[in-house]
RNA sequence: GCGAAAGUGGCGGAAUUGGCAGACGCACCAGACUUAGGAUCUGGCGGGGAAACCCAUGGGGGUUCGAGUCCCCCCUUUCGCACCA
């Protein structure tokens, strides 16, 4: 910047950000309920939420970018006389607030409130439009003694259980991990770490209780992303079946005298030549015991498993197995099946075995062919009903469809249709004994047990005599105790505090041992937005009238990331939450948008690649509007945002443009009197008795207030709300240029009001700036968003382009309601198209009304 | 391997239903105003060509009066799923 003063006249020009910025902060600041939803309010509800954010320190421009589209719906709702709920909350408890206290010796919740102070002092100078009255912070006991009072209602019900099993164990967390929190054979936050598999007592919810509901409801969710929709469904991963028992030849082991087998096909099981067995199957262990010399052979088909996982290429692995030499008896024909281990069998599907029909199955095909099992065909299409001849058996008759193929060599059930037969052998099975129909699931109960400190204490106790008892709902919250060392080894911490250890039995009053696990944090988010709906309440988590008013969420915004793990817990949430009556709605949120990522220079912005660009830097260069309006206009919000610090000059000049032209001519808006005529200022706008330039203007922003409101309605497509409100400006800077152009002093304070409005959901500073010096007394947030006025935002005349045999040949200029007849001629007629009709004939002439004209010639 | 989305100037991106390809912005070039410009305003800006015109939306075919948009084949990128029996 030049040392000497800029003269004071263009200093009254100059768009100074961080003036009026901190101008309106200072005044909103003043008014804590300026953004406050009403209770019981006649208007329409809105209720527009983005997911809470971790506080990790700061924010980044993911958020920016997340906010600024969430606040900018919020006040254009409000603009359109809806009572909006637009709140805002912490996702507090979590590891990283474990890590930085063990790396800084400082007290986890010290550590998150430190973060949660300067990210919402972030958020406040950002202007978004939060009521922070409603503000959940997750890691306060007033909010997580619901998370235990919910956790002992999902016990009652038996929704919550402890089992021992094999979990995945993340060794960088020192804890235990959900599946959902396992992304290609890793945890989800430390993508290099191999999960480990370890047998450890955990608490459980039953979600897989709701898992054929959590499908169904699926098609409701109309407004949703298809992607995520997918997501879901692949997650949990529904297939109809049977399971089918066979029994086992010769010695029975530990693990019993037959083999249960889950099949899709359980009509192909007469082309069944093998059973396979997952190399953790129980039954080899038994094998295994009686044939020592399997052991090693097993232990390497599933290393071989393990590392296909966290490569995450299956096909990079080849199929491998291993003959037990025993033999399993399939039930349906008596016929002896050799049993086999094969690294391509998962223990943790259906029940880590299968019956292998190499003639109808590609896999069973490939481990068929490679070790030379026999392949029976037992299905053919309707047409060939003949036995392939011997020299057509090499390849596998795949595949067949329950439709159009019958059963042969199937014994009594020859000449069924597929689907008939899984039918008929379903019953055959379950009257016999040996099996029956059933669906499975890929999604499994939630595992919610952490090894770690910051989170809610469950609500449980160990007697000695009476066993497992829950804590008294009277003796809620199970406060998390203060001045914990923590530490990465040695399990849980809460373990090594004998204060909060040893406790009495509520039953018995003898001594009892108070588990020392907390909860996924993922418990947290999944009914936080509920919360928001009656923040203080300190009886019950919410009301249901507060809820049932507010509910569901009409426009849910974040990141796809989230897909699985949040969206799937909270849908069960609020089906369980529906369930105890405290809620009607069976699904949170009607509408979902995943917004894109915000990448720099072709990659995610990151400290190690150093292209990371802060929202407080963006701030102090340009000020909030300027980043707010350019993390929307950069991009359309479903796709990445590449940054581009030119792009925020760009911006930024744009808004100071507004700004200089505004200041100009803001005097012609401000009233002269209290008695402005208004009939004088209507004739003042009277389409047809405008000069062609403040006509030209007229029509302009009248196009623009119907872009920008479609764009709110339907696509969310901000950047090119705002390009057309560059337009507008664009063709106002123009017409000043031409000394005004004749615009009467009413269509100037029309434009500047409205091009104010416009602005006002993307740039609140500069539009509540510039609002005021317009004169205007009522509050910006609650001004009506401007109407477009069809017959105003109309072309009284047309450039239409003609066209020769579909090129480009010349423009002819029509009044907007010419007849096809009158375009026609004067097409034909057009000196720039007369040359290309030159001895040629005119086959045919296409009008386009108001589009275009192809006249077509031989 | 399966599924989805995408591929348009030097760059970010427009073109909502088959109808003027490149809106808007960045970068760049020129001009104006200036003692000065990293301020502001104006104009230019896909490629070729003196021009008339020609070529151009990842590549190749097709449908159509007309294709970035629809159909078929192929290539590339991103994301999701991946021995799910």
């Amino acid at each position: 910047m030049p040392d000497n003063p800029t003269p004071p006249e263009t200093r009254e020009e100059r768009y100074d950000a961080h003036r009026i910025e901190q101008k309106w902060f200072d005044r909103w600041q003043k008014d804590p309920a300026l953004y406050r939803a009403e209770a019981g309010s006649t208007r329409p509800k809105y209720y527009v939420l983005e997911m809470l954010p971790y506080p990790s320190g700061a924010l980044h421009m993911g958020h920016v970018r997340n906010y600024s589209i969430g606040d900018a719906l919020a006040r254009f709702m409000w603009m359109n006389g809806y009572n909006v709920l637009h709140p805002m909350g912490w996702d507090s408890f979590g590891l990283p607030a474990e890590n930085a206290a063990i790396q800084n010796n400082t007290p986890p919740r010290e550590w998150t409130l430190r973060n949660v102070s300067n990210m919402k002092s972030q958020m406040k100078r950002l202007g978004f439009a939060y009521d922070w009255q409603r503000e959940v912070t997750t890691c306060f006991p007033e909010y997580y003694r619901w998370n235990q009072w919910f956790f002992l209602k999902l016990y009652e019900r038996g929704l919550a259980y402890r089992k021992k099993s094999k979990v995945n164990w993340c060794p960088k967390c020192a804890t235990v991990l959900a599946n959902e929190q396992v992304v290609k054979g890793c945890c989800w936050r430390h993508e290099d770490t191999p999960v480990e598999q370890r047998e450890l007592e955990q608490w459980f919810l039953r979600i897989t209780n709701y898992a054929e509901e959590l499908l169904r409801d699926l098609d409701t969710l109309e407004g949703w992303p298809e992607k995520v929709v997918v997501m879901q469904r692949n997650w949990i991963g529904r297939s109809e079946g049977a399971l089918v028992d066979f029994k086992l030849e010769g010695k029975a082991g530990q693990s019993g005298d037959k083999i249960s087998v889950f099949t899709t096909r359980i009509d192909t099981i007469f082309g069944a030549t093998s059973i396979q067995l997952a190399p953790e199957h129980p039954l080899g262990a038994d094998f295994i015991a009686q044939n020592p010399e399997l052991g090693g052979k097993v232990e390497e088909l599933l290393s071989e498993q393990r590392k296909a996982r966290e490569v995450g290429d299956v096909g990079a692995i080849e199929k491998h197995g291993v003959d037990t030499g025993r033999f399993a008896i399939n039930p349906f024909n008596g016929t002896n099946l050799p049993i086999w281990v094969a690294n391509y069998v998962l223990m943790d599907y259906g029940t880590g075995a299968i019956m292998s029909v190499p003639a109808h199955d590609e896999r069973d095909y490939d481990f068929a062919k490679k070790y030379e099992l026999e392949i029976r065909v037992v299905i053919l299409p309707r047409r060939e009903q003949e036995p392939p001849a011997a020299g057509e058996e090499e390849e596998p008759v795949l595949p067949f469809t329950a439709t159009d193929s019958l059963l042969i060599n199937s014994g009594p059930f020859n000449g069924l249709s597929c689907s008939e037969a899984m039918r008929k052998m379903s019953e055959y099975a379950e009257e016999h004994g040996f099996g029956k129909a059933t669906v499975t699931y890929r999604l499994k109960d939630w595992g919610i047990s952490r090894q770690r400190y910051w989170g809610t204490p469950i609500p449980m106790l160990y007697c000695e005599k009476c066993g497992i008892v829950p804590v008294p709902e009277k003796d809620l919250p199970v406060l998390l105790p203060e001045n914990v060392e923590i530490t990465l080894t040695g399990g849980s911490p809460l373990g090594r505090l004998p204060e909060f250890v040893n406790a009495k039995c509520p039953k018995c009053g003898g001594k009892a041992r108070r588990e020392t696990d907390t909860m996924d944090t993922f418990v947290d988010s999944s009914w936080y937005f509920y919360r928001y709906t009656d923040a203080h309440n300190d009886h019950e988590p919410f009301s249901s009238r507060e809820a049932n008013y507010w509910f569901p969420i009409d426009q849910y915004i974040g990141g796809v990331e989230h897909a699985i793990l949040h969206l799937i817990y909270s849908r069960f949430w609020t089906k369980f939450m529906r369930d105890l009556g405290m809620i009607r709605n069976s699904e949170p949120a009607l509408r979902l948008f995943t917004q894109g990522m915000v990448i720099k220079d072709g990659a995610k912005m990151s400290k190690s690649l150093g292209n990371v660009v802060t929202p407080d830097e963006m701030v102090a260069r340009y000020g909030a509007d300027s980043a707010r309006l350019y993390s929307l206009f950069a991009a359309p919000p479903e796709r990445d945002l590449d940054w581009q610090d030119a792009g925020v000059e760009g911006i930024y000049r744009f808004l100071g443009r507004v700004y200089r032209f505004v200041s100009r001519h803001a005097a012609v808006a401000r009233p002269v009197g209290a008695d402005v005529q208004r009939s004088s200022v209507e004739t003042q706008l009277v389409a047809s008795q405008l000069p062609p330039q403040a006509r030209a203007l007229q029509r302009k922003l009248h196009q623009t207030i119907k872009r920008v409101s479609t764009d709110f309605q339907g696509r969310w497509h901000f950047n090119t709300s705002i390009a057309a409100i560059m337009e507008l400006v664009n063709q106002l800077y123009a017409t000043e240029e031409q000394k005004g152009g004749g615009v009467p002093d009413a269509l100037l304070a029309q434009l500047q009001r409205d091009l104010v409005l416009l602005l006002a959901p993307f740039a609140p500073y500069l539009a509540h700036e510039l609002w005021e010096m317009l004169g205007e007394q009522e509050n910006l947030l609650h001004a009506a968003w401007p109407k477009h006025d069809p017959a105003l935002a109309k072309e009284e005349e047309i450039e239409i382009p003609v066209q020769v045999n579909g090129k480009l040949r010349g423009r002819i200029v029509v009044s907007a309601d010419a007849s096809e007849e009158e375009v026609w001629q004067r097409a034909l007629a057009d000196p720039k198209v007369q040359p290309f009709l030159a001895g040629k004939q005119v086959v045919k002439v296409i009008v386009v009304p108001a589009k275009l004209v192809n006249i077509v010639v031989r």
